[in-house]
RNA sequence: GGGUCGGUAGCUCAGUCGGUAGAGCACGGGACUGAAAAUCCCGGUGUCGGCAGUUCGAUUCUGCCCUGACCCA
């Protein structure tokens, strides 16, 4: 008997760094292949913030379907860990429905996560954290690395001793499991394959970016931005929660204190999302496998994605 | 017209008792495995306003010019 194999799951992703185009492609993109969109976006996933994370419109999710968006309160915790899992089941409906599932985002750990799995770990423990993290304000990062250094030396020796967040997440893993995490990712690589897919990278030269980042800043403060942040803290969402201490929202906030004029807002938003677009590039370079395109290469865009979703089950070559 | 204080990196400024200069931010590069729009690391990119003088050597001292702010007319 001759068992076929199996074929994996096919996925269409669309990333890059933010304002390069990501939604308009998607939108542009998903149903000419009766395609769905999930959303790999770590702010998204926020409800009542709609303008300052440059949500898909309502009437943009309802052309479309979208997932993913709207899918926790300010205040809940989200993680890599819940995306992969939640994305994952997102991908199986759609599959079955005999749809395209679109994974679009530019959280490169979210979809670095949810094609690759994460390490096995334990989940994060908010006491435990919170103890660290006090302890660091207290006696210094530093300090807290020493820590790290006499439990888990593997561990502190790639950790860099500022890096509070890292120090704490190698401490929580040891204390959990009695193991290094680097022990764990270092065979791991996100190399498990769990879907068969193409990466469409969108990005613009660096000049145009960072006008369409300044000009986007612009047009949130026209939509609303501030009021935005009012009612979230209206509705009671602490300024510490996690969404508004993200860059959009943690201007606005020193706004509203009156320690910034809303020119001096404007462009503290555009720096911030410009030093993200960085980060998120560097994140994203290091993957040889996304094809990359200019925003409005839509022609171009659509041929590629039709030539993956017709090929055979063949991995590209490196 | 006279006077005072300025002109140094993209910006704000420091400095050189004469040996061609350095901070913050911007900007560039990088790391990243259950916080990732988070967290962290590395990098100075320059006709020192212009021209001349003194000097072995001037961004630094002198003169003139240009230019900005302020003050007096």
């Amino acid at each position: 008997m001759i068992i076929a194999a199996a074929e994996k799951p096919r996925v269409v992703i669309i990333l890059g760094p933010t304002a390069a185009g990501k939604t308009r492609a998607a939108i542009e993109m998903a149903p000419r292949f009766s395609g769905e969109i999930i959303s790999a976006d770590s702010m998204q996933v926020y409800r009542y913030l709609n303008i300052g994370t440059a949500k898909p419109k309502a009437e943009e999710q309802r052309s479309v379907r979208h997932h993913l968006i709207d899918v926790v309160d300010p205040d809940e915790e989200y993680s890599a860990a819940r995306f992969a899992e939640e994305a994952g089941l997102c991908i199986e409906k759609i599959i079955a429905q005999g749809k395209v599932p679109f994974i679009v985002g530019g959280t490169g750990l979210y979809i670095d996560s949810l094609l690759g799995g994460l390490i096995e770990g334990p989940p994060a423990d908010p006491e435990l954290r919170a103890y660290y993290k006090r302890h660091a304000v207290q006696h210094g990062s530093s300090d807290l690395h020493q820590l790290l250094h006499r439990r888990d030396a593997a561990a502190a020796a790639r950790i860099h001793p500022h890096d509070t967040v890292r120090i704490i997440r190698a401490l929580e893993v040891w204390e959990y499991t009695g193991r290094s995490i680097v022990s764990r990712q270092r065979d791991h690589g996100f190399k498990e394959e769990r879907y068969y897919c193409i990466k469409i990278g969108l990005n613009a030269e660096r000049s145009h970016l960072f006008e369409r980042i300044s000009e986007r800043a612009t047009r949130m403060i026209q939509d609303g931005l501030i009021q935005e942040v009012e009612d979230l803290l209206s509705r009671g969402y602490p300024d510490r929660c996690l969404p508004l201490q993200s860059f959009s929202y943690r201007s606005v906030m020193e706004f509203l204190k009156g320690k910034l004029s809303i020119e001096e807002m404007h462009s503290i938003i555009a720096r911030d999302t410009r030093h993200y677009a960085k980060r998120q590039l560097t994140w994203f370079k290091r993957d040889n496998h996304i094809v990359w395109f200019k925003p409005r290469e839509s022609d171009r865009i659509e041929e590629t994605v039709r030539q993956f979703l017709e090929s055979p089950d063949t991995r590209p070559v490196d």
